[in-house]
DNA sequence: TATTTCGTTTAGTAATTACTAAACACACAT
DNA sequence: ATGTGTGTTTAGTAATTACTAAACGAAATA
């Protein structure tokens, strides 16, 4: 049972494929990432999906995706009617691009709404027990979303330090 | 059309659930988490069902991973054999817990293959280009994970000075 | 021991999501 | 204009996940 190139590539493949079904994305996705990912070349729909086992259509929508969150990029060759794609190899960049992406998801749009929860018990206020209660509590609410946001961008903006300098400057503070 | 308290609360309730399912877990769960963090008293199933409106199964198995995840917590009370359930209002510990959790995971464990694909490269080393290509690319992947990581780590450390603070640090780095 | 009151488990159903197969649309070549 | 090689869309299916209803078990009470 000879380990294999081919082999360790198959067992990589399906390794993100679990991540990405972990984080609430098609396996699929992982898969096609992951096929790129190990691609000296950029590669056409139909070699992702021979390589991956899913449809034209499967790949087709689900490359758009990745493409649109920045994990992957769209090139054509000249004389060549094929579109090509390739991994983003800058993870970093790709994190800034999906949490841009994300400002105007279905995510966001939830968190927001707690935000305006906040703003109705403003506007209607009630002196009570009770109201006074619900609005400490879905303040703090709204406040650790908004450290979460905050530290999230403030990563994101030290990118050029480097993910793990940072780490090393914040073990460095207490 | 006045707006109450409880209507207001219906719709943070439904926000929490669409957070929820949007971060992958069932949307009962935050539906459930919503209900005991905006009630001042902790809750027994019984009432958990009556305010979800989910049945006592399920309320049963989801406050029990919400419980695992650290973000509520069971009590008793003496002389009385219902559990009790409040939901956990220290975010930070919370997201501490969940990292534990995370550990035996079957994330972790995906994570991990990428980990191991590597030293399969290692051990079964093959001098050509290929080789070289693929593991390079893996290799980088693992340590964008282990940077994910090890800042994660890093801020939870730094839990007792404030989210907030070590956001406002993080910016004057730069 | 039988009964009540609670939480858990299980077996099945509903709803959602990922995917397939095939029709389609468009551009280019002949 | 017709045919060929692309990517996209669509309608349906398979697989997964969330949930329900109801049986069960365990512990306290009678």
């Amino acid at each position: 049972m000879a380990t294999t190139l081919s082999q360790i590539k198959r067992d990589f493949v399906e390794g993100l494929s679990q991540i990405s079904r972990f984080w609430g994305f098609p396996k699929g996705m992982g898969a096609i990432f992951a096929v790129l990912y190990l691609s000296p070349t950029a590669l056409s729909l139909d070699e992702i999906v021979e390589r991956t086992g899913l449809t034209k259509g499967a790949v087709s929508t689900e490359v758009r995706t990745l493409a649109r969150m920045g994990l992957v990029h769209r090139s054509t060759k000249l004389g060549d009617r094929k579109d090509y794609y390739a991994a983003e190899t800058d993870f970093y960049a790709a994190i800034r691009s999906i949490l841009q992406e994300r400002q105007n998801s279905e995510f966001d749009h939830a968190v927001r709404s707690v935000k305006e929860t906040l703003t109705r018990l403003e506007e209607n206020w009630v002196e009570n027990e009770e109201w006074n209660f619900v609005y400490e509590r879905v303040k703090a609410l709204q406040e650790f979303f908004d450290a979460i946001d905050s530290l999230a961008k403030a990563v994101i903006r030290l990118e050029s330090l480097g993910l793990s300098n940072v780490t090393k400057i914040l073990n460095v503070l207490k």
